[in-house]
RNA sequence: GUGUCCAUAGUUCAGUUGGUUAGAACGCCAGGUUGUGGCCCUGGAGGUCGUGGGUUCAAGUCCCACUGGACACCCCA
């Protein structure tokens, strides 16, 4: 090493994911994307950035993520960017400027995409992750809700994961939500003394939070709280009513819990949350709800969506706490071993051959020895090795040695392809 | 943004009241007779002890700052 040697590392709060793990996003990100074709929802790309004030209109500028989360820069137009902290606002933006609901009454579509928060890392959190989700716009029905909480959860499902809870919650609309805060606060206010300071702050900004503050005492404060739940207006109460009903139809168990907040202001009936036991603090899978203000907002014509969004490490995560095993398949079927030159001149030609007959395979290409091209062959796990040197090439043949049974024998080049194609057929049989 | 703990080979860790050339396991590489993996045996490579200051005759070990990590708060996926 000489020289002053600058280390470069990756930025706080982002991680890579290795070739030893790729794999396993590459099954979950399949799951998803099967899932949601059953339910027919279509995939949905948005850029990584827009223009910083659809994400302050679309979520809230009072929201922590708008106030103090948001990678936000300025391009060498002057304009101010920000990289996308969730989806919901991106689609929205696409759906109203693309005219997509004037093709059809409603439009489903889902993500899987990477995106960005500055906050502090800690379990199941980092600055950049990855979300999928699904949203459904054009309907107000609570049967659309219920097929998106129900989308949510197939995932969970087609994954094999356990001990998941569904919770699920009414945040109002306009037309309600505004009185019964007022009731709330003036609940709060006769307690505000003995608030923690955090839910003191609170009480003006966001009277909801204090519902869901960790603080003992809070907690015990807010027990008999007057809950949104109770104070619904016809329409919400109808609508909640109607959801519950269409989850009951669909056999899942959840339930209702009055203090789900979301943390967006988009949010109108209903909230909902998938829990975990499994994940540290951090304990939600994904939550979601319907938003039927925010096309408007944005400027689009009055049109109601619903959906949700997950995020996908805390899904891996929970997966490795739960030991559900997700094998790599990426392996070659077979290794080309060569004892001498002649031999790692044919085996180059050789692999792309295979390779070109639809056979993963593998060869040396670090010039070692044989002993060393059998280990390597048996760390990647392949199936067959192929040894072939100047002796064999001679009789047009080549040793093939099945790694599992140690057995081995000759093979005619002529037909290689054909041959291997065959084995990999019964060893795929036998697997 | 706040708090607590942490930072030694590729990885997981040990490193005695500060005291000579910093260790182990696993992994990696090479051998164990001719051209054949796994198990076993032998040998080898690999660390300016996160970075920068300071205290000391002497610092991986003590102090400070910075950077990064883990976890929690806030909040959220």
């Amino acid at each position: 090493m000489h020289g002053a040697v600058l280390k470069f590392k990756s930025i706080k709060g982002t991680r890579d994911i290795l070739p030893d793990e790729s794999h396993r996003w590459q099954y979950v990100e399949q799951a998803i994307r099967s899932v949601m074709h059953r339910f027919n929802y279509k995939e949905i790309r948005t850029p990584v950035f827009e223009e910083t004030s659809l994400f302050a209109r679309g979520i809230g500028e009072l929201t922590d993520i708008v106030g103090k989360e948001m990678y936000t820069f300025i391009d060498r137009s002057e304009t101010s960017l920000t990289l996308k902290p969730e989806m919901t606002a991106s689609v929205m933006r696409a759906y109203i400027q693309n005219n997509l609901g004037e093709q059809q009454p409603l439009v489903k579509v889902y993500y899987l995409s990477p995106m960005f928060r500055q906050e502090r890392p800690q379990a199941g959190r980092l600055r950049q992750f990855h979300q999928y989700g699904a949203e459904a716009t054009g309907g107000t029905s609570a049967r659309i809700d219920a097929e998106i909480i129900a989308l949510a959860m197939e995932v969970y499902e087609a994954l094999g994961i356990k001990n998941i809870e569904l919770r699920i919650n009414s945040v109002g609309c306009p037309e309600c939500r505004p009185h019964y805060k007022e009731i709330l606060k003036e609940y709060l206010g006769k307690v505000y003394d003995k608030l923690s300071p955090e839910s003191q702050r609170r009480l003006e900004q966001n009277p909801l939070r204090i519902l869901d503050s960790k603080d003992e005492k809070d907690r015990e404060l807010t027990r008999d709280a007057p809950l949104m739940l109770d104070h619904l207006c016809k329409e919400c109460a109808a609508h909640f009513n109607e959801l519950q009903d269409s989850l009951r139809l669909l056999h899942r168990t959840f339930t209702v819990d009055g203090r789900i907040v979301r943390g967006l202001d988009y949010y109108t009936k209903t909230a909902f949350e998938i829990i975990s036991s499994d994940l540290g603090s951090q304990d939600a899978l994904a939550g979601g709800g319907r938003y039927d203000k925010l096309v408007e907002e944005l400027g689009g014509k009055p049109t109601p969506s619903v959906g949700f969004a997950a995020g996908i490490e805390r899904l891996l995560m929970v997966m490795e706490h739960q030991q559900i095993a997700i094998d790599n398949d990426i392996h070659p079927d077979v290794f080309i071993a060569a004892p001498d030159d002649e031999g790692r001149r044919w085996a180059l030609a050789a692999a792309m051959t295979l390779r070109h007959a639809g056979i993963p395979c593998e060869i040396d290409l670090l010039d070692r020895s044989l002993k060393a091209q059998m280990r390597e062959a048996d760390r990647q796990h392949a199936r067959f090795v192929l040894v072939a040197g100047a002796s064999e090439l001679q009789q047009n043949a080549a040793q093939l040695k099945d790694m599992r049974t140690g057995e081995q024998r000759t093979l005619t080049l002529s037909n290689l392809p054909v041959e291997l194609k065959e084995l990999q057929r019964d060893s795929g049989k036998t697997q």
